[in-house]
This record gives C-alpha cells, sequence and structure tokens, in this order.
DNA sequence: TAGAAAAGCGCC
DNA sequence: AGGGCGCTTTTCTA
C-alpha cells in the first residue's frame, strides 16, 4: 500500500514524501492535493492526526486511512515485544516529547511549533516500521497500530461533525430543575432554596454546603456522626437533613457541571463537539479533555436531539471486558456462557453459580482485584470452575506485584510505574506496610490493565471497521451528509444517520462487531452481541444493565 | 496569588 | 485492602 508522507516546513510549506522522492507544497493546497489522491487511498503518514486532519475536514476532505506517528511511537516504545533501540535516531527524542496537539476550534494550525518543522515524518515511519518488521508479534503490532491511528481519525471526524444537540431541550431541563437561570456568581432558586433547607434543618445560618470542613462540623454538631460527607455515607443516616442535602449535591453538580455555563463553551450552531484524547489513559482507552464528553450523565442525553429526518443508531456491547477475558484466555467454559445475550445468564445456566449477580460479582471482582466481601468469595468459587479466564488475571496481578510488564492481547505494554514503589533517594524509606499496600495496587492495575486494554482494543477495531462501513454506505458529500459517527464512549457508539438509512446502519454496526471478535479472538469464536436502539434522542436508547 | 491537591461525583 | 478517566469547588502550599 502506498505510504504518503507529510511534514512540517517553514513557512507554510508541507514537504511530501512518497516512495522516496520528495516535493514541497503550500499548506494552503494541502486540502486539494488530499482529495485528488484519495481515490487511490494512500495511507497519509502524519506526525499527529489532531493536528492534520481538522483543516482538511474543515475543507471537506475526509482520508481513508492514516498512519498516526505519535501514537505509534508511543505504543511501540512501551511494547515489550518491540527492540526499542530500533526508535532511536535522528530527532527520536523530539518524537518522544511530542505531546498531543492543542485543541484547535478553528482549523488555524501549526502555530508557534518551532520543533515541528524539524520533525520527519519519512524518517520516523521507517524506524517504526523496521521495529515493527522485527518484533516476533509484528502481526498483532501492525493490527494496533493500524486500528490506533483509525481510531484517531473517527476521534477528529465526530469533534468536527459533533453530536446534535438541542439547547432548547437541554434548558427548559434547567430551569425546570434549577430554576431561572440566574445571574453570573448566584446560585439558582431551586437551588438556593435546597440550600436554606439543609442550614435550617442542620440548625446552621451561615452554612456553605459546598465546603465539606464546614457541612462536616455542622452535621457533628447536629449528632451526625460521620467522617466524610459522602452521598454513600449520608445515606445510611437517618437525619430530615440527609434528603435535602443529596438533592443539594446532586442539584448543585448538574448546575456546575452540565449547567448554562457548559452549554455556553461547549455548544454552537446546534452541536456539541467534545474533544477525544485517543490513548488518552495508560491502558489505551481514549480519554476527552473538554466538555466532559467521556461523563456527561445521564440526565442531560435528552438535549442530544437528531436532525429532522436524521435518527440515532445507539449500540453498545453486553459485558465487554468478561467476553474480552474469555477470548485471550482461551477458556472454552466461558466462552461457550458468552454465547448469547447474557453472559452471567450463562455462568448460571452452565451450573457454574447459583446467580446472575453472583456471576456477576464473581467476574468484576476478578478483574478488578476484590479480595474480601462476597465479591472475594465468588472469585475463589468461579476460580476453579474458570481455571483459564481466572488464572490470566491473577497471573496478571503478580506481574505487577513483582514490578514486571504486562500486556494486552495486541501488545500494547502497561506503563513502567518508575520507581514509585522504589523509594526514591531522599524520600524516607516507607515502612513494610505501605510497600506492600503498594505492591498490590500495582498487582490490581495490572490485573485490570490487560482486560481494560484488550477492551480498548476491541473497542478500536469495531468503530474502525464501523467508519469504513458507515462511509461505504452513504452518497457522495462530506462526512457529515453521510451517516456518521457522532459519539464513542469505551463500549458504545452513537451513529447519526438519515432515517431511511437506519436499518442498514444498525446491521452494519452488528457486522462491525463481529469483524471485531474475528480480529482479535481468529481461533476461539467469542460473541459479542450488542443492543441496538434507532431513536430521534439519546435519552430514549434502552440501556440494559450491564 | 497561582497552581497543586483533595474531596466528591459523574461516566465506563 | 475495587480498575480507568475528567470536572468542579474548596483548601492547602509554594
Amino acid at each position: 500500500m502506498t505510504r504518503v508522507h507529510l511534514s512540517r516546513l517553514p513557512g507554510d510549506r508541507v514537504l511530501v514524501v512518497e516512495g522516496g522522492a520528495g516535493r514541497d507544497l503550500a499548506l494552503a493546497d494541502l486540502p486539494a492535493y488530499v482529495a485528488g489522491r484519495e481515490a487511490d487511498a494512500p495511507r497519509w503518514v502524519w506526525d499527529d492526526t489532531a493536528r492534520w486532519c481538522p483543516p482538511l475536514l474543515a475543507a471537506g476532505v475526509r482520508v481513508a486511512r492514516c498512519h498516526d506517528l505519535r501514537l505509534s511511537r508511543r505504543l511501540l516504545s512501551r511494547a515489550p515485544a518491540v527492540d526499542h533501540a530500533l526508535l532511536e535516531g535522528e530527532d527520536a527524542d523530539l518524537w518522544d516529547r511530542l505531546g498531543p496537539a492543542a485543541t484547535v476550534s478553528e482549523p488555524v494550525l501549526f502555530s508557534g511549533h518551532d520543533a515541528l518543522e524539524h520533525l520527519r515524518a519519512d524518517v520516523e515511519d521507517a524506524r517504526q516500521l523496521a521495529a515493527i518488521d522485527a518484533s516476533p508479534e509484528a502481526a498483532r503490532l501492525r493490527l494496533l497500530v493500524a486500528a490506533e491511528s483509525a481510531g484517531a481519525l473517527a476521534a477528529a471526524e465526530m469533534t468536527h461533525a459533533g453530536v446534535p444537540w438541542s439547547v432548547d431541550v437541554h434548558e427548559a431541563l434547567l430551569t425546570e430543575r434549577l430554576g431561572p437561570r440566574p445571574p453570573r456568581g448566584a446560585r439558582p432558586r431551586l437551588l438556593a432554596e435546597c440550600a436554606d433547607d439543609v442550614r435550617r434543618l442542620l440548625g446552621a445560618p451561615g452554612l456553605n454546603p459546598d465546603s465539606q470542613p464546614e457541612l462536616l462540623a455542622a452535621l457533628r454538631r447536629a449528632g451526625i456522626e460521620v467522617t466524610d460527607t459522602r452521598a454513600s455515607t449520608l445515606r445510611a443516616v437517618d437525619h430530615p437533613a440527609v434528603e435535602p442535602l443529596l438533592r443539594y449535591r446532586s442539584l448543585a453538580h448538574l448546575f456546575s457541571t452540565n449547567g448554562w455555563a457548559w452549554i455556553d463553551e461547549w455548544v454552537h450552531d446546534g452541536r456539541f463537539r467534545p474533544v477525544y484524547q485517543p490513548a488518552g489513559s495508560a491502558t489505551g482507552r481514549w480519554s476527552s479533555n473538554g466538555g466532559g464528553a467521556l461523563s456527561f450523565p445521564v440526565q442531560v442525553r435528552s438535549a442530544a436531539v437528531a436532525d429532522e429526518g436524521w435518527v440515532f443508531v445507539v449500540a453498545d456491547v453486553a459485558q465487554l471486558e468478561p467476553r474480552v477475558l474469555a477470548g485471550m484466555s482461551g477458556d472454552r467454559a466461558l466462552a461457550r456462557a458468552a454465547r448469547g445475550a447474557d453472559l452471567y445468564q450463562g455462568m448460571v445456566e452452565a451450573g457454574a453459580v447459583a446467580t446472575r449477580q453472583h456471576a456477576k460479582l464473581g467476574l468484576l471482582g476478578a478483574m478488578y482485584g476484590a479480595t474480601s466481601g462476597e465479591s472475594g468469595r465468588m472469585v475463589a468459587e468461579l476460580t476453579r470452575r474458570y481455571p483459564q479466564a481466572f488464572g490470566l488475571v491473577e497471573e496478571a496481578a503478580r506481574a505487577g506485584e513483582q514490578g514486571r510488564v504486562v500486556r494486552t492481547l495486541l501488545g500494547r505494554g502497561s506503563p513502567p510505574l518508575g520507581g514509585s514503589w522504589d523509594e526514591s533517594p531522599d524520600a524516607p524509606p516507607a515502612d513494610l506496610d505501605v510497600l506492600d499496600r503498594r505492591r498490590r495496587s500495582v498487582g490490581r492495575f495490572t490485573r485490570n490493565f490487560v482486560v481494560q486494554g484488550t477492551g480498548a482494543e476491541w473497542a478500536l477495531c469495531w468503530i474502525a471497521d464501523l467508519r469504513n462501513r458507515l462511509w461505504r454506505l452513504g452518497d457522495e458529500g462530506p462526512v457529515e451528509s453521510r451517516p456518521h459517527l457522532v459519539f464513542f464512549l469505551h463500549d458504545e457508539v452513537v451513529v447519526h444517520a438519515p432515517a431511511g438509512l437506519a436499518d442498514a446502519v444498525a446491521s452494519e454496526v452488528t457486522e462491525a462487531a463481529t469483524t471485531a471478535g474475528r480480529l482479535l479472538f481468529r481461533e476461539l469464536p467469542i460473541d459479542f452481541p450488542l443492543n441496538v436502539s434507532v431513536v430521534r434522542s439519546y435519552a430514549e436508547a434502552g440501556k440494559p444493565g450491564t
């Protein structure tokens, strides 16, 4: 496949290298050049998709595939199966220091990044390809790097398209729960009334309920013996002030996190445009550093409303991580339980466990490292029944406790956690209890890393394949006039689609999930059943429990 | 006084 | 003695 390397040159110019031959071109001419090359769909190789993609999308140009050098370098430099010496060379340290491109709301790029003018995409690409080729796990790493890069394209496209957002619906919801929008710095009426109730019922006239120390002192003066003010703690307390306090907390959170200020900042032209960071977390999951895309509460999802004549196709995977664990451990008994829509129920029907709740407790406990309580007991019990699956996470935990690196199925390595438990030179020697706690904590991290990270790889393959399928489904036109991804949340996608294509989109989403399963677990077929809804508002999507 | 840390909550 | 992340406010610290 043709690889075309794009590098930044001084003076708003771009160096284009293909097959060893280079030419340069004005930055302003890049969209037309890229559009002209898309017939043969080369792989565009660049430092950072978040830097090159937005101006192309703004010009109506969508690329089929790319290789994101920054993401791939970080992947390869942490991958245990890679000879890291092969990544050394000219400007290697610059590449290592390359952070994610700054968020760009307008397609103005490259400003103030002189260092970028030294980076040669073709040189770095050659190193990365050599490192992959030399690895005993070359095939898996190729898939991983391609999926990571495709994910970066999907992220840029989702930010470009945005989630259709009804400010009217959102504001009506806020007014109903909080009262009219208050002047800057003031609490909305219903929130203020709630605070008054708390003050009255605690007999604390001057109390600021946002202040934990003040609140804790007031609670204790009222005879409530608590050591923290968490909702879960307060719920166990029988006192008339608890209900309004919890209600205050909930309303205050809505007001400050997803209130009018959030709308002002994040919704423009009827679109909510969150900023994603592919592989933003150590496990390879995405994070989001703008708009709180990955944590906006169920409460406000009713404001996500499809355009007239369009719908949302919402799909999420049932029990992604337990299924991934079955696949990567090759545990056929657990894989059999995973045949069907409900893995936990499958375990009950196989006679492995008495109730669905027990199955869930045991599996989640194994993946998170529960050692006590009901969850801990179920882990011990189920380990006998599913020794391969439970053994895999157990071994990952032991590796972490011993300071070893673990890897996902496709080869992403856990971060070195440099010196986090080795005492630093000037720190006082920690006592054995502290060291032991720390060791176990690392073990819980590596235990979860292998499953969460492989789950993230499955999800990347899923959206990468889905992205291509959606493109083929559409008619001519830019991304946002065809069915397109608008939202991705670990194991859930939202596609914005013309109503007439809803059924076709739903089946593509399902087929993409099957493709992802085959890519990761060829030899062992694992089912990845989806809950799919076709809705006008995101809030209407059915979300059966996991 | 700016920035980090902590607490609490939201999502998976 | 249960993994990952971001966001907001308050509180602490350099």
